[in-house]
RNA sequence: GGCCCCUUCGUCUAGCGGUCUAGGACACCGCCCUUUCACGGCGGUAACACGGGUUCGAGUCCCGUAGGGGUCACCA
């Protein structure tokens, strides 16, 4: 029996929840998960105070969406509420109390401009640089000569000037820093709030935070951490450093803002294009700002399975063997650990996510799958709310027929012929002029096709496909002959589903409304074939 | 630039000294299936960054080199 491991995920509320982000908590949850113990979410909101109510809402449904929930934080509350650091400035001043009574951080006097001029100073003599320490006070008195001069005091970490910081890192082994080479980090502002590396320090000790698992460029921040720790007398927790998810065909850091660079991939524009065919159906903005695969939103938005998601995710930088790529979630829970994540960086492969939606998506029965459909449909205008149960059957038919063609939900926008007026198809040009127009005889075979449509009975798929069979065989024509004239004028599109299927769900009454809609176009001096 | 991390097919990865003429998946190519588009089936192309060691034997251990990346804030 292991024992229980507490995580935590530290997001600032910033408005989005990246992708790596995400895989970073999933490994986070999922190490809690299986021993039975925590994870928690923490908001690190030590900077900004603005809007935080609205920016933290995206990364919370997100987490939500892809049902990784948190057993402590935000709304769910806990033992060591709140989960704000924001709200727990108190407690670290406190803790910055005890760290300058044990002698490990001092007031500094210094403004920032003399700072940054000793830094420059070193710059240019191409030295490292070492704070002087010239404005530190060492006694009441010599704070009291500092105000004095209109000075106002930060706080500063009194970091060791030899020696060195092992950390055994629980991915990537033994890891050795000088601590001469260490910044006398501030810790607290003159105005007394505290600063990212004191409040994640104070709360992991107060949330008993067992394992820090979190991204690699936090790893240089990881001595000053441990030495604040140790000052305080804090039991150090794990840590474990996972590779940053990388840029699609790079091994640079996936960043949100560099979305128009990553468009020049052709496999990432696919799949934003995609994306955003189905966002504009559903009326949804798609600024890059807010519609882009590196948030997740991206993925709620069109429609693509939180598991799927999720397991793509998994295998993004971590594998359990040779050949196993499926996991449910109960399989990941029970086969995850950090022995096994990669270490180097993993580029975001958007075909690859898009395989495993694929297989996820064919798995699930078409009763799984109109629920999932009928919001689209909905919001597209297609669909009523509620939808009323006659439709229920229609689309079950539809979603069936369909088969794997719909990957992601939203691609049900694809087949929107089936909810048309049967007078308002939008028809494909190119197609029509092919199939309809330069066919000589297709306007004939059609006519003489809804003859043997009036006489199918019962009109489904099989008696439909017996019945065209055998008309073509009398007309003496290959199926192909007829088929795509067919598709285009129940449709307007040259591709689609099964044509019996196609034909059936629609019925006998809308076939034949449909295909003389269709023939009247082709009459000379008719409207434009196209819409 | 200093420090730290990383380096197997295009991509995600398996490999923890011999079973590697390097395995799987995605992608790609070809064939089959087929009324379209997909799916599916079968087959194929494709990788140990480089150079030194250690060893009977190195993708696997060590040292260099090169390349890539991260980080150097009163951001997190």
């Amino acid at each position: 029996m292991t024992t229980a491991i507490r995580t935590r995920f530290a997001p600032s509320p910033t408005g989005y929840l990246h992708i790596g982000g995400v895989r970073t908590a999933l490994f986070n949850w999922l190490l809690a998960q299986q021993t039975g113990g925590q994870f928690l979410l923490r908001i690190d909101d030590t900077d900004q105070i603005r809007n935080q109510a609205e920016a933290l809402q995206p990364i919370l449904d997100g987490f939500r969406w892809l049902g990784i929930q948190w057993d402590e934080g935000p709304e769910v509350g806990g033992p060591h509420a709140p989960y704000f650091q924001s709200q727990r400035l108190a407690r670290y001043q406190q803790e910055v109390t005890r760290l300058l009574a044990v002698g490990a951080a001092y007031r500094d006097y210094a403004t920032t401009e003399e700072v940054a001029a000793e830094r420059t100073a070193a710059e240019q003599a191409k030295q490292d640089f070492v704070y002087s320490r010239r404005w530190m006070a060492e006694s009441d008195a010599q704070a009291a000569q500092f105000e004095a001069e209109g000075r106002r005091a930060v706080v500063r970490l009194k970091m060791p000037r030899t020696g060195v910081c092992e950390i055994n890192d629980l991915i990537r082994g033994p890891v050795n820093f000088d601590w001469a080479r260490e910044q006398d980090h501030v810790v607290q502002r003159a105005d007394g709030t505290c600063l990212y590396h004191m409040a994640s320090v104070v709360d992991d000790f107060d949330f008993q935070i067992t394992h820090v698992v979190r991204a690699i460029e936090h790893l240089s921040n990881t001595p000053r951490q441990i030495f604040i720790a140790q000052a305080l007398g804090y039991p150090l927790p794990e840590y474990a450093h996972i590779p940053f998810v990388a840029e699609p065909g790079s091994k640079t850091k996936l960043s949100k803002r560099k979305i128009e660079q990553y468009l020049k991939n052709p496999d990432f524009r696919k799949m934003v294009e995609h994306g955003t065919a189905i966002a504009k159906q559903i009326g949804k903005q798609v600024s890059p700002e807010s519609f882009n695969p590196v948030l997740v939103d991206f993925y709620k938005t069109v429609g693509y399975l939180p598991d799927a998601v999720n397991n793509y995710l998994l295998l993004l930088g971590w594998s359990l063997d040779d050949k196993t790529e499926d996991f449910s979630r109960e399989e990941m829970i029970a086969k995850f650990s950090l022995e096994r994540v990669v270490k180097s960086e993993a580029s975001f492969d958007p075909q690859k996510l898009m395989a495993f939606q694929s297989r996820y998506m064919n798995r699930l029965t078409a009763k799984q799958k109109v629920p999932l459909v009928i919001p689209f449909l909905q919001a597209a205008g297609w669909l009523s709310e509620p939808v009323p149960c006659e439709v229920g059957p229609y689309l079950h038919d539809i979603v069936t027929a369909a088969g794997d063609r719909i990957t992601v939900a939203g691609d049900i926008l694809q087949f929107t012929d089936f909810f048309r007026a049967d007078d308002d198809l939008e028809y494909d040009a190119k197609a029509f002029e092919k199939r309809m127009v330069q066919a000589s005889d297709a306007g004939r075979l059609l006519a003489e096709f809804c003859n043997v449509l009036e006489t199918v009975d019962p009109f489904d798929g099989a008696h439909v496909e017996a019945a065209f069979k055998q008309f073509c065989e009398q007309q003496g024509i290959g199926p192909g002959h007829l088929v795509h004239a067919l598709r285009i004028s129940v449709t307007g599109k040259s591709v689609g589903f099964g044509m019996f299927d196609t034909l059936a769900i629609l019925g006998r009454e809308r076939c034949l409304k449909r295909i003389q809609a269709t023939l009247a176009r082709l009459q000379p001096g008719s409207k434009s074939p196209v819409n």
